[in-house]
DNA sequence: GATGAATGAGGCTTCATTCAT
DNA sequence: TATGAATGAAGCCTCATTCAT
């Protein structure tokens, strides 16, 4: 009965306990994606780890610790931001460089927010989740990114100096955020369509005062 | 044997079958709120709406087509949109009145968001969503009704005739809704704090031309 | 799936609710006899009740409750004591029917003893059965039972008028009760051995000073 | 990888294997006491012993046997009866000096009480402990100690020549017996109330004759 | 139509036991 | 020899669904 660990899940973690965990978070990710928070059964995830069921209560308390830091652990691994954006400062026009902001993040925000709401449609989930971890980084990180962005092209000059960049920044990022929510709703394959009005809108406001200076 | 239905659920449907199925669907509705998706069990929602188990099979075909009425019910409830901001239209500022409608339409969003993250959260139920009904019309009729009240302050020369309105609307909206996700996301009671910052920007940014122009 | 109890169950029962659970309560009860506390399972019972497992939960909050149920229900049952002890008061000798007495109550006995034992070695199910039932009734009225005869002889002058006629049947009770304890412990079928010097003991005491007397 | 036993293990044993033996019984005992039979795992004893779970089995077959050595030692070690009581002889009074002996076996039985019960409530672990051990050896040590103070007394001219000491030295110990029982069915802290017309009754028998002819 | 008892699949979790280290 | 991770059987319980009444 007590067999080592499948080979393939052995050569993969190389036996180190930590590697083990996060297999099965990876694992259990997996499933949440196929099948949804209720098909996200122990023992679906455990098939899909190719472990014993009774193995997962080896590394986790109880499904909802594992499910929460399986989700936890994804939104990690995705909010790295789109971090060479700021390099893109004084190249290319603003427009470009949001519509390159938001053609960037929108695959990460895509698995992002079935990810986020799979997470508090459950309040137990969410309880737990909430005392894991303090979430709301990712979004931030994100928004400073864009934020600093901005700044770096007003210290250009590129943009308008009384231009209230950071409201900017929530703006693009916010609504990028919301068109994942709805491209998700909608259903499954979407046109990307980058929001280019809105995102242009938002450049030109940035950039408004300039054009009309150079008349004087 | 064949009872009536209890006395208050017959009086308030009047025995309509129509409005029986509604009571049910609202009764689902409660517990969805209260108890989450995976709580609203078909026996929670029948002592909900204080009918016999069996009966739920009466009027729907299973549990989770009844799940996805009783939400897409109460989305469509939730849609009829605010109203009266065209009549604003000439009245206050542009500013001011944005801040009204997204006042105004938070609490409706709130409600909202954690509906949709409940659809999300299982495939299943937000593949029969999508059978059952078109989504994406409540989104639309809002901005719908937020860009007729802009187009309105536009003809009223209160906006810049080259402002594109349309994407003014799409960010207003998108930003709203994207806060109530947050805000859900973050935890019960959150301070409402009404984009100020975001609101302006985007009436700035509608505004901008009229401010320089009369200058000359 | 949902058929109709098995048709003996149902012939047993006759359909009534009150029915139903005494069923279960005894199969519950054959189960613990055989297979001990721990290996009365709720997979073992419904299958000994000869119904679907879940159907249990129709009738008990849950397997203590049943257990428990099962447990005060035997007791209740055998807790008839000797009634007809009384009626022998004048007849035999005291001696003979605090035999009589004894070998009356050890079948008795012998069932309740693991029976009680079961119960009080799971501290959960003992506070379930405490509070379901204030228990120790029966030992009360076995004694009692022992002191009317035994009073009804004192009435009679067949023992002394001053012995502790109270005394003497806690003991003949306890006795018979902690040899029924004993005879459990040593292993199945052992000689009934009915206490005959310890019973004689007792009722020497209870008749001492009567054959002293008659000497004078 | 085979380490040595922890340090207070280790040191609490000297290594020695049946001293390893018998501190896994004592941790065993420990927690049948603390948790009850159904909350003895053998995960839960390895614990309590402060060694691992897959130790005991090179101690123990499995968990039964493990189980009713843990009982049986702890049976054996409580056996040591009330070994002071024959001095008594000729001391205070006979009832004074049974009363006495009931106090101080109080204890014991309070504990050996429980331990029977959950032999009983287990019919494997109760045929182990039956196949381990020849039994009813503490009854009878008890007894016997009860017997030798009584005859003693006898031979001092204490009680009555012609009292069947054995027999009341057997009742004695049967209605404490049987007294811890039911204190423990009753719940936890009963009133220790030894027992004393009980008590007085078998002295008076043992005593009565002494009473009377000294009369004559 | 209305009901709710009956059902077994399936969910989460615990556990005794083994064996590679 | 000591260990503890791995395991699957088994335990308790919930639930959607059906159908006799």
């Amino acid at each position: 009965m007590p067999r080592p660990l499948p080979a393939h899940v052995q050569k993969a973690t190389g036996g180190d306990t930590r590697a083990v965990r996060e297999h099965i978070l990876d694992a259990a990710y997996q499933v949440i994606v196929a099948r949804g928070l209720s098909g996200a059964s122990t023992r679906a995830i455990a098939a899909e780890a190719d472990i014993g069921a009774g193995t997962l209560y080896n590394y986790f308390d109880n499904r909802l610790q594992l499910l929460a830091h399986a989700i936890l652990r994804r939104i990690e691994l995705l909010s790295r931001p789109v971090g060479d954006l700021p390099e893109r400062a004084g190249k290319y026009t603003v427009a470009a460089n949001l519509r390159y902001f938001a053609r960037r993040i929108s695959p990460t925000l895509d698995e992002l927010v079935p990810l986020g709401a799979a997470a508090f449609s459950d309040p137990e989930l969410l309880s737990v989740m909430r005392n894991e971890h303090a979430n709301g980084e990712s979004v931030h990180s994100s928004i400073n990114i864009l934020s600093r962005y901005l700044l770096a092209e007003q210290q250009l000059g590129r943009i308008s100096a009384i231009a209230d960049y950071r409201a900017a920044a929530a703006i693009v990022f916010r609504i990028c955020h919301d068109q994942a929510f709805h491209r998700y709703l909608q259903g499954g394959s979407q046109r990307p369509e980058v929001l280019t009005r809105e995102i242009d809108f938002v450049a030109n406001a940035l950039t408004a005062s300039l054009r009309s200076e150079p008349k004087e």
